[in-house]
DNA sequence: TCTGGGGTCCTAGGACCC
DNA sequence: TCTGGGGTCCTAGGACCC
């Protein structure tokens, strides 16, 4: 039989900002999104104060601010860095690993010898975790990633677990089952959850009694490999090595709305190079491109405007230049004077490797010294920061339309001038 | 004043073909 | 009044995840 473990970081941006700043310790702490627009990553003393995940910042401020509330903007440089040490603690602790996001992996423990006692195996990758890292994590152990999950959460519920716990024994699942909401299953998001609660299906338990005949009538496939899994039969295997990314996504809510094409070509030129730079990050070339902009739906006495197109690249390409000019073409027909756009964004899709995209007509000289050239720029961009090479549709300096970060902490871990210094 | 960003999978329905 | 059936591909929308 398959065991598996989830281990996630608790509150992991929260955490990560905490490790520099050990006067923290006990201070609540947020991270707010992009933009410092919404809650992101609360300690535990925010969620203590009722302030849910998600919520919109200005509508929590004067709250988080008589609580003493440290409030950052999101380091993605730091989390990033600090998310991969994780994860290269993780994999030398099990055999297999599936890095599922950017704060939680799932480990395949099959065969493993700590797991005649699996409890014990959690508290040493918390152990472990902590001394190389520094960060608290949590660990649910099961025999599908369903239930592995979902021990994960009550791992977190019940301190008198310490952050471990395990859903092997069927008897003991069928008991701790009945006490969780549907909801909270992975894969039973709202929407399933109102209309599974409709049909007298309130808890983790009630959802693996239903009949999978009656999941596969009114719900989707999805749903009914959900309720199997909580049923302690895996229909999810490790996925250690995941399938090449299908897209690229490079959007953004502007710091202040752009009324002036000239401030949304510079927009729209920032997040095409971006999302180029992410495309040869992964070693393929985008068959074709679609641009959006958006006027702010929350505005709803405001004209709203939300245009898109796609086109399909002449050729397949992870060249910056060939992604302008098609971004920019494209974001010049979108546009029409007289709205106040909030956001734009750069979609990739069709990616395949470049042997795939090659033809008959191909040329290859080119071809390689598009990419000797492109990889120049990222070469020069990584060790001298990222715009040290720009393109000259890009703005150089800071703009209206930039996102805000006023509370961004220091890239303590991959910036040599923001090393923490100590005193 | 202030409401994130980046992904995947599934399904239904239309277009098209034989 | 009559106007098949079945297959494939594509797209849009909706659901989910973090």
């Amino acid at each position: 039989m398959p065991i598996y473990a989830l281990v996630d970081v608790n509150n992991f941006y929260a955490s990560a900002e905490r490790l520099f700043r050990p006067d923290l310790a006990r201070r609540p702490v947020v991270v707010l999104s992009n933009n410092d627009g919404c809650i992101v990553a609360r300690s535990a003393e925010v969620k203590a104060l009722g302030v849910p995940m998600g919520e919109p910042y200005f509508r929590v401020r004067d709250t988080l601010q008589s609580a003493g509330t440290a409030v950052f903007s999101s380091n993605y440089a730091l989390y990033a860095d600090l998310s991969a040490r994780v994860m290269r603690t993780l994999e030398e602790l099990a055999p297999a690993v599936e890095v599922y996001s950017i704060d939680e992996a799932f480990l395949d423990l099959t065969g493993l010898d700590a797991l005649s006692d699996p409890l014990e195996f959690g508290r040493q990758v918390q152990a472990r975790v902590l001394s190389d890292v520094g960060l608290p994590v949590s660990v649910g152990i099961g025999p599908t990633k369903t239930l592995a999950k979902l021990a994960n959460y009550i791992a977190k519920q019940d301190p008198q677990h310490n952050g471990v716990a395990c859903l092997r024994e069927p008897d003991r699942r069928t008991k701790a089952l009945k006490n969780i909401p549907v909801k909270e299953v992975w894969g039973v998001g709202g929407r399933f959850a109102e209309r599974l609660e409709a049909l007298g299906v309130r808890s983790a338990a009630d959802l693996a009694l239903l009949r999978d005949s009656r999941i596969r009538q009114l719900f989707p496939v999805t749903l009914a490999r959900t309720a199997e899994e909580l049923r302690g039969r895996a229909c999810h295997d490790l996925d250690s090595e995941p399938a090449p990314q299908q897209q690229i996504i490079c959007s953004r809510t502007f710091g202040a709305p752009i009324r002036e094409y000239s401030a949304m070509r510079e927009a729209v030129a920032d997040y095409a190079v971006r999302a180029a730079e992410r495309l040869r990050g992964t070693g393929q070339y985008a068959g074709a491109l679609t641009v959006f902009l958006r006027t702010n739906p929350h505005l709803a006495a405001e004209p709203q405007h939300t245009p898109s197109a796609s086109s399909r690249l002449p050729v397949p390409t992870a060249d910056t230049r060939d992604l302008l000019t098609a971004a920019l073409h494209i974001a010049e027909q979108l546009w029409q004077p007289g709205y106040a756009y909030i956001k734009a964004g750069i979609m990739l899709a069709e990616l395949q490797s470049p042997a795939a995209s090659a033809d008959l007509f191909t040329d290859h000289s080119a071809r390689a010294r598009s990419e000797q050239l492109m990889h120049t720029v990222d070469a020069i961009n990584r060790r001298h920061g990222q715009s040290a090479v720009t393109f000259g549709v890009q703005r150089r300096g800071p703009a209206g339309w930039r996102m805000r970060r006023k509370n961004l902490s220091p890239a303590y871990t991959t910036r040599w001038s923001d090393l923490p210094v100590v005193r």
